[in-house]
DNA sequence: GTCTTCACACCTAGGTGTTAAGCT
DNA sequence: AGCTTAACACCTAGGTGTGAAGAC
């Protein structure tokens, strides 16, 4: 397979597993792990749409740690994996096309970055309940910024970081500090239209809204060369 | 019709007509305005659920005047209009039962507080997409707060009221004022079953999610003593 | 050629009033 | 007797991949 083995961001702070990160006393978890590990052995594709569509799985993470009096707020936000634009070839393997350009402007970063829609929220909510990020739309289209549907370009390979910030109880404009979790298991690929027949084979068999598909891709499995 | 005339609330702020309220610069109007006068001729129901029930019509306000650049947060919450129990006696009509006691105190006021979903967000936001309220839930019973549930006591009738705080830029946790805005018409009586057929008939023949019971209601109008 | 969009059938998720049973 | 709950059929709303058409 070619395709970064590593993604090329710096990964800010955590140590722990593939699952499991730590920092400064606030560890973090991803919580539908044993969802995602299903992905291990491919390039997980994301599909982009116009209007948006959900990334599945979805980013799931459990904190711990937080201090449940304090006021925290919790986002994500995506940076290029790869500098790269990628094709899948006639040999069913992904090959780079060239470099992106232009695709760290702050333009683009504004419109990668979704903030829980229960920040802000108290440590023990958080703590409680996680930051589920179900609802994150990705769309290769700009939208307007309250519509909270994230822009991406399709080909393209993008990591999702999670970051807490937790805010001045005095005053909340002001964060006292941000911790980042960088997980590259939860790293992918942006299409329009699946590439991977593994990886629509998994799609339709684990995500219980295309459950309506499974009949269909029953011997698709055998069809791909290895 | 056996009811308080007028909800027995201070009316803190607003002049203008019956969907439309003025105070310090900021105009508010019932958006479904149109829907809600449906009700004119009834005392409004609303069904209280052990997980929690959708109000119909839904309060939703279209803000008016607010600085785009600055940030509000908006929430409503519900005290009583009348301090009174109330039965739907034999002759189809409202009576007291009794006074409520009990009821004002700080720990149920706590769960009649419900913030919009996008606060805190800029003005801007705010003016173009009004603060729609379609996900709060009414309850008998207490829920976790961040299960967004509304409490509520069965057969009281109850005056929702939209609250405006612009916040201070350098400091989110200061508030620069607050703007209390109070609907009449919005008030309503809590049930756990409907007790007036005119007002099933409008919930069933408005409500879309309700569409399935419209063959049923064709002569219950006639059945009711006017 | 290569990537994107659209329309579609088929699901999940969840909001209705109604009816009948349960509770006090 | 009066109020509450549970189960239900029937809706709306919206998330899927697919296959064909569209765009460039």
């Amino acid at each position: 397979i070619q395709y970064g083995d590593q993604p090329k961001i710096t990964v800010i702070s955590g140590i722990g597993n593939d699952w499991v990160l730590e920092c400064e006393g606030v560890k973090v978890q991803i919580k539908n792990r044993l969802l995602w590990s299903n992905f291990d052995n491919v390039i997980t594709e994301m599909i982009l749409s116009k209007d948006g569509r959900r990334m599945f799985p979805t980013l799931n993470y459990e904190l711990i740690g937080l201090d449940p009096s304090r006021r925290y707020a919790v986002y994500v936000d995506f940076v290029l994996a790869s500098g790269e634009i990628w094709k899948y070839d006639s040999n069913q393997s992904w090959t780079s096309k060239g470099s992106a350009i232009n695709e760290g402007s702050n333009y683009h970063r504004k419109h990668r970055i979704y903030f829980h829609p229960d920040s802000t929220a108290y440590g023990k909510v958080w703590l409680k309940n996680g930051a589920d990020f179900s609802k994150l739309k990705v769309s290769n289209h700009i939208h307007k910024q309250w519509e909270k549907v994230i822009t991406l370009s399709s080909m393209q390979t993008y990591q999702p970081r999670l970051h807490v910030i937790e805010l001045n109880p005095l005053n909340r404009s002001i964060g006292l500090s941000r911790r980042t979790f960088v997980f590259p298991k939860t790293a992918f690929i942006t299409v329009t239209l699946y590439q991977d027949t593994d990886v629509s084979d998994l799609k339709v068999n684990l995500n219980p809204f295309a459950k309506s598909s499974r009949n269909k891709s029953l011997s698709s499995e055998s069809s791909k060369r290895r």
